[in-house]
DNA sequence: TGACGCATGTAATCCGTTACATGATTAT
DNA sequence: ATAATCATGTAACGGATTACATGCGTCA
């Protein structure tokens, strides 16, 4: 009768806060920058959604309260049952894979451009990414080599070649932009001024 | 004074639809299978989404009606208007690149796991990958060599490119994952049972 | 004493998904 | 007849962003 009853498919930011807890006690603030510093590029997420999750979660008993800080400050850590939630989680099936990628999405339409502005497009994407590249490159060389936080690493080393990925393509499509205005094939539509 | 007044930040939604239409009029329903077939990779949309939208942007003088098919089938063309805004969007300054990726999230919480888990969870990752590597493959044995249509054939690259990248990264993250339960660096947490 | 960083929250809004709802045409 | 497909919409809900709002502690 009722295809998705109650629960939410997605709530993957439940699971980081609690992945993140369980790595060590932590405040909803520290929270926040610890987002920011390591999970930005794969889960981005601001205070404003973390502390009412972080208020549910509690509610939910899968998080506690462990200390009180000085200017109010509330430190919580994961409960076992919310250790357990984030290895369910991990466990279970498939993760969400839909992507929404604005780049690719504009690549479809750079047809639309007279020549020139397309490669332009393409060397701002190529550069971009070739300064991502770099960035993550000088993280890698100051990270763990074991232990836990060495996870982390897995991730840096996916965006390391994520963004390689991104700069190679970006050149192999300059050369084949010729091509984009050859023959008429399929699609048609009018070329660009 | 008001940073971001009535204008919304985001709207690729409707750049994508005006993309689709400069290429050839259609109707919302043929745009809704445009849609999945070709551009649920890197932008999925439905049609609950694609109707208003297309309300909107003819309420905007952006597309206009050009004929009525059979069964109040509607097909919608884009204006001199609608097409200058796409290209104003192509060249107007970064994509917006910001990913919410579920995979990579869970990859930075895998020491949680057992290891056998863990390279349980990274070898469905890279079978995963596979699949969507070899089909992308055949469609690009299809794909049209020149011409406008031609621009779909990048993004499909990219997509190539992409899950023979994380095929490639899991089978990487493998070979890592001893190193993850190696000493007890920074980050701690207890280890997994 | 005033600025900055720490620290926590709520409200308004928007985007996207899921579900609800309806009707016309074509093929079997 | 009736099932499948074509075809267009609206409503409810949830997640995420932006903005609003407040107060404590420390250091120059």
């Amino acid at each position: 009768m009722y295809p998705c009853v109650g629960q939410n498919r997605h709530m993957a930011l439940r699971q980081a806060l609690l992945g993140l807890l369980a790595g060590r006690p932590m405040s909803g603030y520290e929270l926040t920058k610890v987002f920011d510093r390591s999970l930005r590029e794969a889960w981005p997420a601001s205070h404003s959604q973390i502390y009412p999750e972080l208020a549910r979660l509690q509610r939910e008993g899968l998080i506690e309260r462990t200390e009180t800080g000085p200017r109010g400050r509330k430190t919580y850590a994961t409960t076992p049952a919310g250790v357990e939630e984030v290895r369910r989680w991990l466990r279970t099936g498939e993760p969400d894979r839909a992507l929404r990628n604005e780049a690719a999405l504009q690549a479809f339409f750079l047809w639309l451009l007279p020549a020139e502005e397309a490669r332009a497009w393409l060397r701002r994407e190529a550069a971009h990414h070739r300064g991502k590249l770099a960035e993550y490159e000088r993280q890698a060389e100051v990270a763990p080599t074991s232990g836990p936080a060495r996870a982390s690493r897995l991730v840096l080393e996916w965006g390391i070649r994520y963004e390689r990925m991104l700069v190679e393509w970006a050149e192999w499509a300059e050369g084949e932009l010729p091509s984009l205005r050859g023959g008429a094939s399929a699609g048609a539509g009018r070329p660009p001024p």
